[in-house]
DNA sequence: GATTAAATCTAGTACACACTAGAAAAGTCA
DNA sequence: TGACTTTTCTAGTGTGTACTAGATTTAATC
């Protein structure tokens, strides 16, 4: 019972760390067992599919994300800011995405290329971690924190891609780290780029 | 000579609109003919594999992206806010890649999926279109209207990704237009969600 | 140490893919 | 119409993919 357990993890792992790197095409059966020194149909004796075991890895991707990000917003203070809880949640997200693990990586990585059974497989995570965001630009624009003149669903697809897309272009090895892009999208989304008065122009929506 | 460009023609749309729906992968030489009602291998006669195919669309889209935020530039009055420039390309770029045709959505939504020989070829045009972003970045901090204590290459990068990542999530059909989310993405960025006084922390980097 | 179960391997199948060669058809122009 | 060129088709090749069947080895148990 061992043995299986520590293999099936070291698939697990390696199908992690190719569908971070390469994306989910460039991810095959083969190659995952070569990474681990086996043959690829051995495989198959831990998992039915190449996708049930993308499922798997996605799935892991989208727990630890929102467990990061929770766990962020559970260590502030009774009494917060509102704009230091979406902080918070940023750069906690940044930093799970983008130096975290191989397994969040994978999630954002493989977005829209992943076959149609995946794809709505995950949907529901997917809503369920947008819920959080939901929830913090509900309470600063309650709170008066925010402006609520624009469309909240928008403004938080907004956040959550500019720190998706992030993956695209960051590079770990550079002098700008993952905490450090979670503070820059805060600073812009929420304190904005503009220095000093500017009109508030009604946004229709 | 007529037929042949008119066939190219056709076949080049054929990709674009599977690229920009499908992805690279699911974008098959066989589908691509049945689109246009041809058999698979008559399209080498108009293109000698299918990565040139591919190329040339998202050549075609890379420019039509450019062309647009030029354009709308160029519009501007002569004496203009910083601020306005970057509006104004914001919301090209919106329309352009999420209202405008499919070469431009090509270009997005293939990204990070292509062959290594793809990605590199394609590298130098996005340079290109990256330094447009750099000088309207560059212009609003030297102007004194933009903050200059923000990495501005991580600023330019976090605004083109919240415009690119919007691809994932947009729907034409949706009562918010492209240019709707471009308004967003420069109200956020530039102005900022947040109400009212806020401290100018220092970041560092 | 023998017996059973777990885990992996060898050797394949079937299929989709990009791509090729050469025949057939369609178009062009005297 | 007939000669010629351009374009498309038919029929294939080779390769890489996910996946299967059954033999073989490794590990656990009595």
């Amino acid at each position: 019972m061992k043995k299986s357990d520590r293999t099936r993890q070291d698939i697990l792992d390696a199908t992690a760390s190719s569908l971070a790197t390469a994306g989910y095409t460039a991810t095959t059966v083969k190659s995952i067992a070569e990474t681990i020194g086996m043959q690829d149909a051995s495989i198959y004796y831990h998992f039915s599919s190449k996708d049930e075991l993308v499922g798997e890895v996605l799935d892991i991707g989208t727990a630890r994300a929102v467990t990061a990000v929770d766990q962020a917003l559970a260590e502030l203070p009774d009494a917060h800011d509102p704009r230091e809880a979406l902080r918070v949640a940023i750069i906690a997200h940044a930093e799970a995405v983008l130096g975290g693990g191989d397994y969040p990586r994978a999630n954002v990585r493989t977005f829209g290329q992943l076959p149609p059974d995946l794809t709505h497989r995950h949907r529901q995570g997917h809503r369920n971690y947008g819920q959080i965001w939901t929830r913090l630009i509900d309470d600063g624009v309650e709170s008066g924190a925010l402006r609520g003149d624009l469309n909240r669903s928008v403004a938080r697809l907004i956040i959550i891609g500019a720190l998706c897309w992030a993956i695209e272009w960051f590079d770990a090895g550079e002098e700008v780290s993952a905490a450090d892009v979670g503070e820059h999208v805060f600073q812009m989304v929420v304190n904005g780029l503009s220095i000093g008065e500017h009109e508030s122009p009604a946004v229709s929506v």
